[in-house]
DNA sequence: GTCTATAAAATGATAGAC
DNA sequence: GTCTATCATTTTATAGAC
């Protein structure tokens, strides 16, 4: 039979471990279940990875580096540009949330996987690089957002990139139990004035959210 | 053999089970391992439930009733009594923190489960009605705070306690991934402030915290 | 009711023909 | 390299002896 490439049949595999994830969860991502969506037969798993854990740790970092660019693409650019830096988080915010009533089994799976790799010795290590990534470009986020509304932060962006970061984490966890969109975008607008009231205008020192 | 009451032998797969579950993850949690667990034979398993996921099913309950009750404990009750409502929601969060830290594949147990159960038929709606009680639960604590404070919520209360399981959600996931407690800390000490802005003294109409 | 033995199905991984 | 056939385990659930 004609050959295929490792890189490719990788590439294949890891995109069907996704949508297999995605779509049914960990549990019923076998190796049986991936190589069928890959159109692949089972014995050529094992070209490529040793183990199914092997996959799935490279299945952890494609999710993560895929949410990296869709967290970018969501809270980095903003067409409207409005001055006011709560509208900006409360617009990213909103969107994020729009991601997820749109495909709330992929956010699911990001969740199964990184507790999956909690459990999982072979897999140690990886949720911890995971929100390293989070953090990092939620922090650029908040970087340019600030500098687009001619704010600077207050607070160490760190610090604020970590409360923007437990915020998008618990709206999607409740919002994956309870399906109220209503509440979910609530409580976004909550985040969105609380943490923009770690910044303050560059323009005038004694105007804008004051810090206390 | 001396015969075993059904509800005795039910309570004791229920708790042999949030055992395993806590201890290795829902995955791990076979009737084997649970019966082991529970020093019962496998057989034993099928007197009491008709199915796995039905044992489930009945944990999910026996979790969210425990973490009920521990939510009330942190949050409600405050033995220094401080005037400050922030700094009574702050304490309440930290001690949170305090029992994540102490047990965390118990909170791990307790995603893992919500998660399971989100990905099966047979246990549809036990998602939204565990996070319909811990909504409750954290209602009726924001209550109580406020009224040792004397404060009244500006925003719904419903809407309040929202916002605050959203935040100890995300406190919890991002903390199991990064293990970063500090960070956890400071987060949960923005939370209270921010949550904090949503209440005025009753006493004083113009004093207290303003609301925008 | 109790519990051993086993059925029936699914899984990760591999052997071996081509 | 490719892929079928199969191994060895593990799983849920049940049958049947006592």
């Amino acid at each position: 039979m004609t050959r295929i490439p490792l890189e490719e049949r990788r590439r294949a595999l890891i995109s069907a471990a996704v949508r297999v994830v995605s779509r049914e969860g960990v549990a019923a991502a076998t190796t049986r279940a991936i190589v069928l969506e890959a159109g692949m037969p089972l014995g050529a798993f094992h070209y490529v990875f040793d183990s199914r854990d092997e996959l799935l740790a490279a299945v952890i970092d494609a999710v993560t580096e895929e949410e990296r660019l869709a967290a970018e693409a969501v809270l980095g650019r903003d067409t409207t540009r409005p001055p006011q830096l709560n509208d900006v988080l409360s617009a990213g915010l909103d969107r994020y949330i729009d991601l997820l009533v749109a495909d709330p089994t992929r956010e699911q799976a990001l969740f199964e996987l990184s507790l999956y790799s909690l459990r999982n010795e072979a897999l140690a290590g990886m949720a911890p690089r995971q929100y390293e990534i989070y953090y990092r470009s939620v922090r650029r986020s908040l970087e340019l957002a600030a500098s687009a509304c001619r704010h600077r932060w207050d607070t160490p962006v760190d610090r604020v990139a970590h409360h923007l970061v437990v915020a998008l984490d618990g709206v999607t966890t409740t919002w994956l139990a309870d399906r109220n969109t209503a509440a979910a975008r609530d409580t976004a607008l909550f985040v969105a004035d609380s943490v923009a009231r770690l910044a303050r205008s560059i323009d005038l020192t004694s105007q804008g959210t004051h810090a206390d």
